[in-house]
DNA sequence: ATGATAAAGTTAAATGATTAAGTTTTCTAG
DNA sequence: CTAGAAAACTTAATCATTTAACTTTATCAT
């Protein structure tokens, strides 16, 4: 029997060598790469450092040498804490974890918003990273790009590095045409995600309106305006809301404000299906029939989408398949290729019943 | 200007001394001791740095010097896929990352469940660690206990650590209890959660129902039995289910199963309300009325369960605030105090209107 | 001016591993 | 039995930092 250095001291490799009677390579290698010792040692030393409480290399200092760590990082755009709450987010994440962990892959995530104090140097850790949601020139991104390690982009594009993204604008186009058809003198409310620079819920304005940026919300806002002038239709600014954020919260708020409005919109187009329950929340409360008098469309089929009532109609991304995707692009190294899911308009009972 | 080293090569800490003319110990001072150097050669050491592209020491090799990485680890007692996709554990997640961004640390998630290669030695990285559910003997739990750091564990209770709980027990024993007390003529449902080692969905057998162990659920198992006998009733193992996981999918067959039972129940006791939020699906399909012909109750209160229709009658725990407290004991270091926080019988609509 | 003291920088020894290159041991064939 | 090759193991350089201990420079009262 072993006798255990004093239990204070963490155990090292030098420590464990000496206690072994071998150099400390013998035991790296014992650990890593068995073909570089006699089957008898190395079943020997694993054993002893079994006995010991020693269960292999740190690895902090395994990653400093090799240059590799097994982590694999990704860059949220918002605080941490949204993207538990948020149902899209997390099937996007529960794509990469499953992915991550089928790969021994361990998943630290990393958040852009953190307040200005970055010095942590926390992009030096990771082996690559996904990136998630626009960067507008965000200190933390431009830091992952200048260590040069493989990185995918999720719901946004920039050169040089493999995306996946789906078709937002022709998504937004199929759905709202598909709820203007059904509605009867359409009179249109535009329930928007993060339209402009906000904190707080609020129409935009005629400017904003033409503001036209690069945004996943400003694509599917555009597919949303060329169906409404594909059926000769219009909506002014005063009928298009900003909501800062994919909470119940914000979209009640705005739900609220958009049903009381004169006249009263027939047909909501939102941007994401946490809005549109929302929208569905206070129909009910002002007694409105979905979809009788109200047509309501959503985007993004989380699950809850097919448990409301009036289950939700709504523009089907596969956000775990984006996930799985995007950890499998990096862990495989493709790291070039620009994929454009597909996504699929879901007829449930929002518009006809 | 200073001309940057060959674009490949990464910066180090070395080879910026190299160009700037100091020693390598005083730009590492310049980032991290202000004090050590004057003021005006540390402004142009770091927008010296800036202009060269290096952000700051690599954390690894400061880790390793160092021995702190500023990276919290979460110890997950399942696969990560899971922990997004549960409400519950989004919440808890939730909480534990406000905190952790709030005081500038890194979230790194690391699952037990992991298949046996546990080789990566990925305990040796964070400076402390959250370890949720319960761990019976995990060899990545095991490793992570050997490391000495700073441990806090939430919903399961080891000694010498610090934890953070409910009272499943007692919670669970009030709930039934107003649901009871309101049913004539009860006939008891169980819909439980883990209470055995299955991973399919099944009703328990007389053995299993008195094989006490020591986990959450059979915790409310017991709160539930309790309030059973007290209201002079009783239930058989053939009324009470095993979920494995917390899914609507489990949970709807476990639900369409019990209400398929005859005698038909007219009171269900759910472990979790992704259960309950089944039952009533099952319930409204069957055209059965609630709370008129069925009471439900949940446990948990996620947000999902004040939007249900009929609203949920349920166990409101503090998720949130739960992750909340459990990052700030880590960061703090409060490290002895074992916490119960308290519960609140939430009565909405499953049980009377 | 001067010696003492404080401030500003530098040197060099850790930190815990990996691995190329070198050394010793074992094996094989003639 | 021995040279040569292969296998088994060790040595020592390296990874990018931090920081105690040391050296040099500046400050200041006398």
């Amino acid at each position: 029997m072993l006798i255990a250095e004093p239990k204070n001291k963490p155990l090292t490799l030098k420590s464990v060598s000496k206690v072994l009677g071998v150099s400390t390579a013998t035991i790296s290698n014992a650990f890593n790469r068995p073909d570089q010792l006699s089957a008898k040692l190395r079943d020997k030393i694993l054993k002893q450092c079994q006995e010991l409480g020693y269960h292999g290399p740190n690895l902090t200092a395994r990653t400093l040498r090799k240059g590799e760590s097994g982590v694999i990082g990704v860059l949220l755009s918002d605080s941490l804490a949204y993207y538990f709450t948020d149902p899209v987010a997390n099937q996007f994440l529960t794509g990469i974890a499953e992915v991550l962990e089928k790969n021994h892959k361990q998943l630290l995530m990393l958040s852009c918003a953190e307040s200005t104090k970055q010095t942590s140097g926390i992009e030096t850790l990771p082996d690559g990273f996904i990136v998630y949601g626009t960067q507008d020139k965000n200190p933390l991104f431009e830091r992952v790009l200048q260590t040069n390690k493989p990185i995918v982009t999720v719901d946004f594009d920039t050169d040089n590095y493999a995306s996946i993204n789906i078709d937002n604008q022709a998504a937004a186009k199929e759905v709202a045409m598909y709820a203007l058809q059904h509605t009867q003198n359409a009179n249109i409310a535009i329930l928007g995600l993060r339209l402009i620079h906000s904190d707080r819920v609020c129409r935009i304005t005629e400017d904003e309106l033409y503001n036209e940026g690069e945004s996943v919300s400003r694509r599917r806002l555009t597919g949303y305006m060329q169906a409404i002038n594909e059926q000769d239709l219009n909506i002014t600014s005063d009928y298009i809301w900003h909501i800062p954020h994919n909470t119940y919260e914000d979209a009640t708020k705005a739900a609220r404000e958009a049903l009381s409005t004169h006249p009263q919109p027939n047909c909501v187009l939102c941007m994401s299906d946490v809005i549109a329950g929302a929208v569905l929340a206070i129909a009910r409360e002002k007694n409105i029939q979905v979809p009788q008098e109200l047509k309501v469309v959503g985007f993004d089929d989380i699950p809850e989408a097919s448990r409301t009532s009036p289950a939700l109609t709504t523009v089907c991304q596969k956000s775990i398949e984006k996930g799985r995707l995007a950890a499998s692009k990096l862990v495989k190294g493709e790291l070039t290729q620009k994929t454009i899911l597909p996504t699929a308009l879901i007829k449930r009972e929002t518009v006809e019943f």
